[in-house]
RNA sequence: GGCCCCGUCGUCUAGAGGCCUAGGACGCCGCCCUCUCAAGGCGGUAGCGUGGGUUCAAAUCCCAUCGGGGCUACCA
């Protein structure tokens, strides 16, 4: 099924009205791309207000000029944007129009490591990739970060493209399907990373280390006493013959990037402002195991190179790793891409999301009965509104819509609750063809046997019932179930509750001798006929119905009681009316 | 400890000095509808971390403080 279908019960079509609130010419962060032209920059120093931080942003330090422009693109300034048919499942590729200017279109990757399964914040940050790939006709391109050979599996692999897959979250190119740029697993390009490796050491700004993990310990604890950074400079390092002389003697050594001290590095991140890292703060860090792998630092920076990405939006979690990426991409020669980092998702305590809050991994979401469609939209919200306080919307208005350097800077705490709610949402806004397809095998499962042709028309009756009654998938097996297995025991609280009571008996005797002929057998004949008998003995009409509820579902729970009995049919639900009569006396 | 990020209802958020008596959504509570459970309708609860400033006016600007989080690996 399109996974754009799902819900198109809010937001009409409309478009402009996002800018409703802004004004064209409010200042952004983001500064136009005249200061790509590097001639009027010391007579123009463009620079603006940072509406979040209220500082002031020097054109000097921004990121990429050839890039700058690219994601501007997805900004209110744009003065209209007609809003395309929900239909058009290509809409990620290429407009031409919208990468007009600089002439690029923009390229990001989501690049997990298989050292896990693909959990919710992970999921988030793909789809954020995808939502602004796609509102911008770039490419989304899926990389696989698995450097770290102990942890990576490929099991775990597997999962994370499923659930990719499962939340439709197409990628143009990379991992599995290939592209223009060679494998997009990190473990197949070892050779390319050793080569910008030697290429560093060779040019100085690379350096084999020989400082042990308990020199180094004595280094930072001895900065941690004087006050100083505790960031490696490398003066544990031995002198340049000696460095020679080991290496020569076939002893192993990590390469270290020579992080240039004294200096800073600075950059405009679309979505938490102008940063800046004194190089003091930042450790001369590993770029080559001593084993003669990348670290992530080192593979991942290379490959954004070679790939030509054009930005990277990424968890916060690497934002002080960033000044190491911008440092290795400058040194190779290249130009830096721009950055955007996400807050963190939390679990309830405050704490960052992890296993311990439960189940994080999209297979267990997928299990219990979560439609991708509202997995997709509940956490495009964490962190980012859609406008006009609206709440859901598919995939392809979030796509419309989405605009990096609106996305909240605030960590957000994953809310069960609400995506429960959501997901009850889309569930109502099913067909009923696609509600079958998802909840047929759930309803046998749970009945333990293939469905017959007809008891799938039976079904089909009761989906209208139950598709409006259910926040997860199985829900609907639970209430389903009844049609097609024998009532052998009844919910010990329900049978408490409406059967051992002095009406009990009366409902059921009373139900019995209305439905015994009754011709034809429909929801109305079955409501009058019922209530008529309710009347007659004198009982409400929960007193009088629940006991009929019980004996037929085995539960005081149920769909609606008229239509389930017209569904049952008359002799089965006469037949279950006077099993639970007998079990009463 | 150092560096960095972040603080608006319980939660996700709107908010760009007067449109704020702070809006929406989930949750929770109540009422309506009702054969149960949902759904739906209506109403309610609840928030600008704190303290100073600037200003005629501050959730919004400044400073401090407190609190939360991330990083500080030959993990990513």
């Amino acid at each position: 099924m399109d996974p754009c279908e799902g819900v198109r019960l809010v937001l009409p079509a409309r478009s402009g009205h996002r800018h409703r609130s802004r004004s064209p010419g409010r200042s952004r962060r983001h500064l136009p791309c005249e200061r790509r032209d590097t001639s009027v920059r010391h007579d123009r120093r463009p620079h603006i207000r940072c509406r979040r931080t209220g500082v002031l942003h020097l054109v000097d330090h921004d990121a990429a000029p050839r890039r700058c422009d690219t994601y501007r693109h997805t900004s209110r300034r744009r003065p209209h944007r007609p809003r395309r048919s929900s239909r058009s499942r290509d809409r990620g590729c290429r407009n031409p129009d919208e990468s007009s200017g600089a002439g690029m279109t923009p390229r990001v990757r989501f690049a997990p490591s298989p050292t896990g399964y693909l959990h919710v914040g992970a999921a988030r940050t793909a789809l954020y990739n995808y939502l602004f790939a796609r509102n911008n006709g770039g490419a989304f391109i899926l990389r696989s970060d698995d450097t770290d050979k102990a942890r990576s599996t490929d099991e775990f692999q597997e999962d994370i493209l499923e659930h990719l897959r499962w939340l439709g979250l197409e990628w143009d190119e990379g991992f599995e399907i290939g592209g223009t740029h060679g494998s997009y697993r990190q473990s197949d390009r070892y050779d390319r990373y050793r080569e910008v490796a030697k290429d560093l050491v060779d040019r100085g700004r690379a350096y084999y280390s020989f400082a042990t993990a308990e020199q180094l310990d004595a280094f930072k604890r001895e900065a941690r006493e004087a006050g100083t950074s505790p960031a490696y400079d490398g003066s544990l390092e031995p002198s340049d013959a000696e460095v020679s002389e080991r290496l020569a003697s076939g002893e192993k050594a990590v390469v270290r990037f020579r992080v240039p001290r004294p200096g800073a590095t600075e950059f405009d991140d679309i979505v938490r402002g102008d940063m800046r890292f004194e190089h003091a703060q930042v450790d001369d860090f590993v770029i080559l195991r001593s084993d003669g792998t990348p670290t992530y630092h080192l593979a991942s920076t290379v490959d954004d190179v070679d790939y030509a990405i054009t930005h990277v939006i990424r968890g916060e979690d690497l934002l002080s790793s960033t000044p190491k990426h911008i440092l290795l991409t400058e040194a190779m020669g290249a130009d830096r891409v721009t950055y955007a980092h996400l807050s963190l998702l939390m679990g309830p305590d405050g704490k960052k999301l992890s296993k311990r809050h439960g189940d994080t991994a999209m297979a267990a979401y997928r299990e219990t009965g979560y439609l991708p469609e509202a997995l997709n939209n509940y956490l495009a919200l964490l962190g980012w509104n859609i406008g006009d306080d609206e709440t859901i919307a598919s995939l392809d208005e979030m796509i419309d819509r989405f605009d990096l350097s609106t996305v909240s800077k605030n960590p957000a705490v994953f809310d069960p609750k609400k995506l429960e709610w959501m997901n009850g949402v889309y569930i109502r806004e099913m067909d009923e063809a696609e509600f079958v397809a998802a909840t047929l095998p759930l309803v046998e499962e749970s009945v333990g046997r293939t469905l017959s042709e007809e008891d799938r028309a039976r079904y089909a009756m009761l989906v209208p019932l139950v598709k409006e009654r259910a926040k997860l998938l199985p829900e609907v097996a639970s209430q389903a179930r009844f049609l097609f297995v024998d009532i052998d025991e009844y919910d010990e609280k329900s049978w408490s509750k409406v059967m051992a009571v002095e009406e009990g008996p009366v409902a059921l005797d009373g139900a019995i001798a209305a439905l015994e002929d009754l011709d034809p057998w429909t929801t109305e004949t079955i409501d009058a006929a019922l209530r008529a008998m309710i009347e007659e003995r004198d009982l409400s009409a929960r007193k009088g119905f629940q006991p009929i509820r019980v004996a037929v579902s085995g539960s005081m729970v149920s769909p609606p009681l008229f239509e389930s009995l017209e569904i049952l049919g008359r002799d089965e639900t006469l037949a279950r009316i006077r099993a639970a009569r007998s079990a009463l006396s």
